[in-house]
DNA sequence: CCATTTCTGGAGTTGACACTCCAAAAGTCC
DNA sequence: GGACTTTTGGAGTGTCAACTCCAGAAATGG
């Protein structure tokens, strides 16, 4: 784990570098992309590649983290706020017009590149799980408030409700790339938002 | 779509060639297994595998059929039972017993194909999404019976659960393959099935 | 049992892809 | 401004994977 010195310009590079990757393994997969479709995307030349990462292994970890970095923070404002139900719903709104947005491509990109890699590269599954991890915790910590606050009867478990919250999500996104359409995640986290809702103290 | 005549040894030498991509192909997805791996593992030679395939596209739409009969087959009995909460439970306990077997790897056979085929090659993908109607039409005339029989109440909707708990399942799935563990699996399953249960009519 | 079709073995071709190498340009820092 | 490090360009290399080809062996069917 030698930290090496990167100028302004070797950042750079090296940003310019992950994300064109990122962009690229994200449409058509970590083995559809080749060194050299992310050295034209990137702009670069091949050495530059190879002097930021050792190999192509490591730009893939690069990725990873980088993906991770941007699901959280394209989330943001609605993940730290996921306090209440019209908070969830916003929130899956929110998700939905995104996929549609991407015109029901890509799926999730850390679930996609963790289908991909899980069980070929034990480094790139724990990063993916990770990154699972940071998502599912923000959830978490939304249900918890909740409870907290008495929106929720102490008997719910807002540990497991983040869970299986997230995985619908997961599986929400899966379907939405296969079937090129939305309702699978529209349904799966409608059902989810229902329970968590049905957690409600009575009035 | 010209039908070639198969021998009853031609029809032997195709179903290995396909078994063994499939295997192989579950274990390490479509990109890493070279077709001279599943020559290998098929016991074939190099012509045997292009005499029957065209390509190995064709033999990955192979495979996709290959998968969506074993899954359906594997779940049979119960799938086409899953018509109370105990059946749906049972169900449940059955999946999670299932990856736990396979060390929670592999993921689902069907939706790891999905997701690395989905963008980049169409034709893949409406197969892996017929696999998915079909799961999805199982589960859908349990919910529907129990609906008619009165277990469920009028407004539930049981096409829309039956979705949302295939949805569930496939997070469930890909999460295990991930996290190497069944919590997110179970989690989501328990959720599903607790939402269906709350549509339970009065008594 | 012969003509025809299907099946099999394996060597060969072609291209793509991950990665190397080296020399030069640009940047840093005293 | 000079010694050093970092950054860049791009040609080159070796391997591996998909696919071809052809000739011979087995099966089929009248």
């Amino acid at each position: 784990m030698t930290e090496v010195r990167l100028t302004r310009k070797g950042q750079a590079t090296r940003d310019r570098i992950v994300a064109a990757a990122s962009e690229l393994m994200f449409e058509r997969g970590v083995a559809g992309t080749s060194t050299d479709d992310v050295r034209a995307a990137a702009g670069v030349s091949t050495s530059q590649i190879y002097h930021y990462f050792s190999d192509k292994r490591t730009l893939v970890l690069a990725v990873i983290a980088h993906q991770t970095e941007a699901v959280l923070t394209t989330q943001e404002p609605l993940l730290s706020t996921l306090d209440s139900l019209e908070a969830l719903r916003a929130w899956r709104d929110f998700l939905v017009a995104l996929q549609q947005g991407y015109g029901c491509r890509g799926g999730c990109p850390i679930g996609s590149l963790g289908s991909e890699l899980a069980d070929v590269d034990d480094e790139a599954r724990q990063a993916v799980a990770t990154g699972y991890t940071r998502w599912e915790t923000s959830i978490r910590a939304g249900l918890h408030a909740m409870r907290d606050r008495g929106d929720l009867r102490p008997d719910a478990d807002p540990d497991r409700l983040a869970l299986a919250t997230l995985t619908a999500l997961q599986g929400g996104l899966l379907l939405t790339q296969v079937r090129r359409d939305t309702v699978a995640l529209e349904a799966a986290l409608d059902s989810m938002i229902d329970h968590i809702g049905s957690f409600a103290p009575p009035r």
